[in-house]
DNA sequence: CATGAATGAGGTTTCATTCAT
DNA sequence: AATGAATGAAACCTCATTCAT
């Protein structure tokens, strides 16, 4: 009982990589499309000006979804705050979902390629985990990255592929990542405690809860971020005193 | 205590008081109400009732608002599955906002509690965490309160004044009492490293890790809670295995 | 890439008759239902009240789908007219869509009944066929009857199972209807042409002539609707005047 | 030229003519047109494209408002069909429904012009009849041009111009050849009842239906619309069988 | 007290139409 | 002339909240 053959639905959304993507497309009959300057100028000028409101909408979703969540977010909001106008939303992402999926996504991907940075030849496992950890502190603690984590944190159980697509992307390779450096440190006989090696998340527990923290509590008390990995550095490396 | 900055939506709302309480309400015209016992009996026989309907109201609250968050959570849910109408809701709480924090509060006490038990006399610092990690599990990891702490996390920055009552309660008191057993540990020798003082969130960390892992991705690949924290002691007390 | 479990998405629709039916729903809890008088008459005064409200959406809807289409119909001036909220056709129907259904179904229903109408015996079928231009006349032609049946060709195409809907409930027992009176009349030696057997089509053919000439060209030119009938079945007798 | 009572939703609109006309319009800045050959050459050249590409969104659009009707055929669509850009439309068409009026008008054309054609001289009425039935199947019935008529009775009701236009161009000049076949039948003794002269619709009542079962009930029940029309016509002739 | 029908503000999504390129 | 990105007015539908019964 369920007639009116509406349109195939679409349901096609528009792209998923991030940038300046969108700019040649359906691009076909004219043949010549090369040759003629001026349409190419007004064609780059247009696919560039689509790419910088695609942008403004990203970043401005970015903002609005860390404020209040995914539910309780407006793409009025959003928009407004894009300087766009609602239907623009919809040129881009095929839904509130999709848009919400796609900018965590492609918020992530900086992030993961550091993961499978090879490390430095001749650097001890500390020291590894020092620079892991001044770099987390720069690089996510004090940016706009630990709100993403904490979004994905957040509605994680409630967007199971995208979930997964963190697991996949960003767990499973870091987990792996601190394996090597705590497989090194053993090795070079720097840690003491080889049952590490099968929780290779214990190396990430107070990173991510310096992120929660931050959210959650740094206006009643905030956390020195830096000194708390590096505590759980010299633990780890059973000094008295951290470095 | 009204919080989540919504647009002003709101109509209007009359705070009420959390536990079993408000059965009695509005009880102004029988001005013989004690002298009538039948009138005493049914009385009391109503304010049982009451005070089933709302512990029902909160365990279905409870169910919903983790499976969905708060925003959407739907009241009407919340009725069916308490086996009452929605309007009964509001006989118990001022709005969902209400129904919400209420809700987490309560669901905060009992945990509460137990974190001014003071230390078994005799007992070894290691053994103090030992136990704390069994309990943990047992009592949080592995039952709904983790999905507590979750939502918690979840939705805490959109109820600054539940994260506040959070930290007030939970976390500066589970801090105090991490901070006592370290103190402890140190002074009985146990424990080498005395920047732990200063970061006794090193020891809620993995716990905290322990109950994200589970809502994320217990699915890709679950994680033995136990053992990781079980890990993470070993590795403070400095064991080359965990026990 | 569709996350987010809604709900399970209701889609359930509410009743499909019309008439004050869903008075008594889900009243399972209170034994006494009926032995309490007050509540039993605040019971059906609601119900009632309710089956007012739910016929007054049919009643208004019924026009605006006559006067613009489905397609061009809005709720809100449904709802206006019916003089009721956006949200009070939720309530009674699942969306517009089973909105419309429901609604020609049920307006089908009155006519569905009159087919299966035994044939006065003694009749001739030259006065049968009289007879029902007279009604068709009389209570389709001249009523909102018309309107219907010119709903259904306009938007049967788009709602298959309705037009399935009408093609088994009217089509099948009209033409099997009037199959019988043409086999009667044959058999009686008033109609000579048996083809009109295998056609029987060819008795309504003039009907929905009229139904559609008022729709469209009333204005232009209005048409004597019972002489046309009149006309044509003297023509399909053999005879060289209507009566 | 301006129907539908949608509500007051309209920007604005700059009429159109019909037919492959608008090639050259806004012509105005070159004021030596004609004496430069090879400007001329591009010109028609341009004429000729443009009339292809009105010839294109027609012929699209035709098929997409039989398929969805007026109001849910989305002028997207249309022109991805066309293979032309949506603002290509706006070049050719006031708005959707000067496209929709215009589309249907001249569909329309190659029908009228047919109902003028003068009758072979010595031939039967009969035999006039029957060639209307086999050429009304073969160029209407089994053709797109079925669908438009549906679109006439289905549309028509809420652009009155547009019904007006179809009653006086169509209807009344079918209707008149109508009745000169039928005089012309009466007068040389092959038509005995001479109702008929004053209800000629009743030749076309079958042929409409036709139309209409087509496009609701063939899925169901498949029409011999020739076998149909001819056991009319030998009915009309007061025949035992049909040819 | 309890109910649940009714409300209506608000949110998402669509699509005719415009206009800079 | 042609394009198609952008707009923003609607339209559908949801759901927190109220209130007569």
């Amino acid at each position: 009982m369920k007639d009116a053959p509406r349109r195939p639905t679409k349901r096609s959304a528009t792209s998923v990589t991030p940038g300046p993507a969108p700019a040649a497309r359906g691009r076909a009959k004219p043949a010549d499309a090369t040759s003629d300057p001026s349409r190419n100028a007004a064609a780059s000028t247009r696919a560039l000006r689509a790419a910088e409101r695609r942008a403004a909408i990203v970043d401005a979703a970015l903002d609005e979804f860390i404020a209040r969540g995914f539910a309780a977010t407006r793409l009025e909001d959003v928009a407004k705050s894009a300087g766009v106008a609602k239907g623009t939303i919809y040129l881009h992402f095929a839904d509130k979902e999709a848009l919400f999926q796609e900018l965590l996504r492609a918020a992530m991907l900086p992030l993961i390629e550091k993961l499978d940075a090879p490390p430095l030849p001749g650097v001890s496992a500390r020291a590894m985990f020092e620079m892991f950890a001044e770099v987390f502190v720069r690089e996510v603690t004090q940016t706009k990255r630990a709100d993403l984590l904490r979004l994905m944190i957040t509605e994680g159980p409630r967007f199971p592929s995208l979930a997964e697509f963190h697991y996949r992307e960003v767990v499973v390779r870091g987990l792996a990542a601190m394996r090597r450096v705590i497989a090194y440190g053993i090795e070079r006989g720097e840690i003491r405690n080889d049952t590490l090696l099968q929780f290779p998340q214990l190396i990430m527990a107070p990173a991510m809860l310096t992120v929660i923290w931050q959210g959650l509590f740094n206006r009643y008390s905030p956390l020195d971020s830096l000194g708390l990995l590096r505590s759980h550095i010299a633990i780890i490396f059973n000094e008295g005193k951290a470095t």
